[in-house]
DNA sequence: ACCGCATGATTGTCAGACAATTAAATGTCT
DNA sequence: AGACATTTAATTGTCTGACAATCATGCGGT
């Protein structure tokens, strides 16, 4: 796989070393790190390289620092939430890089979304679906902003990925429709469009109260399809 | 959202700015960041604490540093690569750590990647194809090691969703798909469950040949309930 | 025109210092 | 003895100043 990696600098070697500690369990979540002093010690480097080295694994949320007496610098716990804000960032900088098409994303994301369908319409409880439907009567409200109809949007696809009832394809499915959000803000909902985008919501809704996985599948589809054609229409306003 | 972080650190501080400004456009890709010793004098600190926050954002991948005359810190272009290999890091600690048992991360997995099914029939190309035919041969020697086995199953699977055509969906299936492989690990695989697993290959493969969707999710579910037949057993035999 | 070399800008690393924070140990009062 | 205040020691956070390593640029010599 991976050779020598020519001169990469100190505190990458050190950072890439405790990574690997900690990922194949030579350290465990709560284990405490030595202190920047001994670290620096056993490297035979400086404390500031050390440092550099923790603040890189601090950036992916792999360690926590804790200052004071018996501090330091701990395995952090990894949780869903911290996992699906770093993936969401990450994400969320691939598409604006990358000049990815609305369409070519749309696309993606009502794919993955229609993957959980089968299994929430096998477990759906009355929570996620009392949030749907409370989130689609506050879409109908006409003087809700562009941002606040958009993270209505979000929550509400959101209880439909926790249907299914499994955290790691929530964690996947929320980080993925999360991801997209900068891209739709750019399309301003019209009363209309609203209304059409309630209509369907509601109608995945009650799909998903019938446990009928098929029309939920094909309200998604409709969606997708309603979407592209509003990001389509923004593009080509865009142009003039 | 978030108001007044009591106390963060200054680095972090500097940090979050940072990134706040590359996000939303602020600062593009290929602009290069002003040198450390502008930005520690701009904010008030010292170069040390400037290189904290630098280090914090090179680990995201967000921006990439070059030494010498003109070098500095450039806001890196994020690849489908890199932004991958993160996911997978996060994804794969995230499994670790929170205990989660096989059967909900196969569940997760095999539904997330059904969801290339439809796109896939549809677009695949030749070359995807080979890919796969060829990963048969290779898990078709006895010889191969447990690893090697694991290794070409990715490929294999690798190949499956890049059939679908859409980079976003490939990133994001690949990723998740990778992260299970610490957990597929643990599974010692005999000839007879080798021979089990080709099997369903060949049909996934020969599936998407015929472009018929359905049977490939057919082929998926049933390497699903395989899979955690497998792992089940595994779990037993470790209670002994 | 070509080669080599100095030069300046910039990051990478180091050493040492001090401030801030925090848990534990110690002391003091009731 | 128990509650409360103080000291202490360990540790991270930050600063300062320095030097080494790297590299585009331009200058000078041939």
């Amino acid at each position: 796989m991976k050779t020598a990696k020519q001169t990469s600098s100190l505190s990458v070697q050190i950072a890439d070393a405790i990574r690997a500690a900690i990922v194949d369990g030579r350290l465990l979540v709560g284990d405490r790190l030595p202190s920047e002093a001994e670290l620096a010690d056993q490297h035979g480097v400086s404390r500031a390289t050390v440092r550099e080295a923790l603040k890189r694994l601090a950036a992916q949320s792999l360690i926590r620092t804790e200052r004071g007496a018996f501090g330091g610098a701990f395995v952090n716990h990894l949780s869903y939430e911290e996992a699906r804000a770093q993936q969401v960032t990450t994400s969320t900088l691939l598409l604006g890089m990358n000049a990815v098409s609305f369409q070519v994303a749309c696309e993606a994301r009502y794919a993955l979304e229609r993957s959980c369908t089968a299994l929430a319409a096998a477990r759906r409880s009355d929570a996620t679906l009392t949030t749907m439907r409370t989130e689609i009567a506050r879409q109908s409200d006409p003087d809700l902003t562009d941002e606040a109809f958009c993270a209505s949007d979000v929550a509400f696809h959101r209880a439909l990925v926790d249907s299914a009832g499994n955290e790691v394809l929530s964690y996947h499915l929320a980080g993925s429709v999360e991801a997209m959000q900068p891209l739709m803000n750019m399309i301003t909902f019209t009363q209309r469009s609203r209304a059409e985008i309630v209509t369907l919501h509601t109608k995945i809704a009650d799909s998903l109260d019938a446990r009928d996985a098929a029309a939920i599948d094909a309200a998604l589809t409709a969606l997708e399809g309603y979407t592209i054609t509003l990001g389509k229409s923004v593009l080509e306003q865009r142009a003039r």
